[in-house]
DNA sequence: TGAATTGCGTTACTCTATAACATATGTAAT
DNA sequence: ATTACATATGTTATAGAGTAACGCAATTCA
């Protein structure tokens, strides 16, 4: 729950940010501004303003494949500069995994043509157990 | 260029093609849309029905943390499911890595939580050589 | 030559994200 | 406390990305 930095945050960071914990996949911007109206978020900046900052702390992350955000459910994510999710294309869950190997071979892949890796996206799009078990 | 399907392709599939080969680095369909305002091409939709069936054919690429779209550089891509870029956020070029091996160990990564991998996305950001020459 | 598929053109619309500006709130030093 | 500074907020308007729905044209291909 990272409640060190639950506990700084301001207003409508933390509003943000119980909208996405509990959620069970991810919610586009809108989506959280629609389920916030009624505690005074009216605005989308609102909502991306605070999603800025909590992306910056590390406690949210952004699937750029769905545009939509989810809140980190690892660890420690501070140490870990790049997450790979596994997004069910039938009921939306997502799995966040970890693994600082691949990234490390990543960023030698890159360095190996002269490129400087600052961040990393990994997304991977297929059937989580469940679906799978249903839809083969 | 893959010329076998070139000269396969409609009217607005090729103008889609030919700018998106002409520019050097990646394109929004919006961009896209503006530079082929002379060519007949009015409107959003005739910009992404094209990029659709490009995408399709392997020959063009999607860049999600982008939302903008590059010619495929890589030989045989029909071949390679998936695709790593290097995108420097300095001159915006876009490096594409191809690295079944990687591609292979997501997957196990995956599979290992019983989740089917379809499709992957790696995009990296940082700086190319040139970029990180300057900038240090 | 007709039927089926694929592509084209247009209008209107939804969803995602940011610019610009004014106000408020917290924080730290004097 | 009081000033000064950074950070957060509220609001309006607008830009950028993508799709729905409709009718028509062109191309296969039987």
């Amino acid at each position: 729950m990272k409640l060190q930095q639950n506990s700084k945050l301001t207003k409508n960071q933390g509003l943000v940010y119980d909208a996405l914990s509990k959620a069970d996949g991810p919610l586009s911007a809108y989506t959280i501004l629609d389920g916030l109206r009624d505690h005074g978020i009216r605005a989308p900046l609102q909502v991306y303003r605070a999603l800025d900052k909590l992306l910056e702390f590390g406690m949210v992350h952004r699937l750029e494949s769905l545009n939509s955000f989810v809140v980190c459910r690892h660890p420690d994510c501070e140490t870990q500069k790049t997450m790979v999710f596994a997004i069910c294309e039938s009921c939306e869950n997502v799995l966040e995994l970890a693994d600082d190997g691949l990234v490390g071979q990543l960023a030698t892949l890159a360095d190996a043509r002269g490129f400087s890796v600052k961040t990393t996206t990994i997304e991977m799009s297929g059937l989580c157990s469940d679906c799978s078990a249903v839809q083969p």
